[in-house]
DNA sequence: CATATTAGAAACGGTTAAGTATCTTATTTG
DNA sequence: CAAATAAGATACTTAACCGTTTCTAATATG
């Protein structure tokens, strides 16, 4: 018998229950219809506690998204050859994706016209952003630009941009994370022959 | 002096103006955010008369969209000549587009998960029904293939499907109609290069 | 002109969920 | 071990908005 009378939660652990409970909430939701009950009963708690550590509901998923959310990668390939980059480019944006899972990435895409939730939405999904992930892509170039694999002045930025707009594309109209061979054929049969 | 005392609107006139204010409240609001009240309020009339024609929103809202909501065209362009024939294609899906404007469009996105209006969204912004508008391109590149033009056997899905995937991303990332000068981007600078 | 319709107006009831307040009780800390 | 702190539980207030009801008055129709 004597079994634990209670095992009241505190402090980190606690929050840390309620910030999981409200990712997981988002994720099986989305915004709209979680409520503030829903992540406290998930948490195995009630809306006061919450109501303590953030001030409305918007708050309290912009802190789950920041913690859940993977950042996105900040290295840039350099292989010496230009088509081994862009794969390793594009990896590189699909793998936060395949962290966060399908059920995410839908809810996610569900909040792209929320205001209260747009500045917590990773860069991938959001509109706006191509320039500073397209950054990445211009530096691929500009390296195998330097070995004579391509002249870039005569490319056009149509196709500049074209393998992160073909993978935005398939996350926008999928919903799940973006597949290797996916990946492989937008470089191999698109890209990769627009360069003569 | 001696004012038309009133002039209460009755049947089909009032019925168009109430369905002209709700399309007015979707584009300037969207679903979620216009109300039964504001409808009535554009329409110059009161909620009960509204419950008297439809049942609920949705179905205001279906039956305004359905109104207001060009049809996609059917007739598959065959000039004997397949990048006449990519961009006439093109056009043809971008005009309703361009009759509906960028509000509506933005709304429209904004409705993509919502169940309940999702069969009033014009294909072109839905998801699934890649088959249905394939189908012209299909014809197209076939008719070119008896012409000598192309070997479609030896086309990747890819390639056939490109010319509406980037369509279609341009719509999903910009919120707006797709421009000529887009279109015939697509088409020259990369889909026909893409066919050696 | 009499009668049936249907618009106008306004109040009402129900639901959902946000956010607050209060009180009790477990646990930490000095 | 006493006092302070914070969780648990629950009730409450407020707000928006859907959908209904009821009553009055304008207008169409026979």
């Amino acid at each position: 018998m004597d079994e634990q009378k209670s095992n009241r939660r505190r402090g980190e652990v606690l929050e840390s229950a309620i910030l999981q409970a409200a990712w997981e909430e988002f994720s099986d939701l989305g915004y709209a219809h979680l409520t503030m009950e829903s992540v406290a009963a998930r948490a195995k708690t009630n809306k006061a506690v919450l109501y303590r550590r953030w001030s409305n509901k918007a708050e309290l998923i912009r802190a789950a998204l920041h913690i859940y959310l993977p950042k996105p990668m900040t290295v840039i390939p350099d292989t010496g050859n230009l088509r081994n980059d862009v794969v390793l480019y594009l990896r590189g944006l699909a793998e936060p994706l395949q962290i966060v899972g399908a059920d995410a990435i839908h809810a996610l895409i569900g909040e792209l016209l929320n205001k209260s939730l747009i500045s917590a939405i990773p860069p991938i999904l959001q509109p706006g952003t191509e320039s500073k992930l397209g950054a990445a892509m211009l530096t691929i170039l500009k390296n195998a630009e330097k070995r004579g694999e391509i002249n870039l002045a005569q490319m056009s930025p149509r196709i500049i941009s074209l393998p992160l707009d073909l993978f935005r594309y398939e996350v926008l109209s999928r919903h799940e994370p973006v597949s290797d061979k996916t990946i492989t054929e937008i470089v191999d049969v698109i890209f990769m022959p627009l360069l003569k």
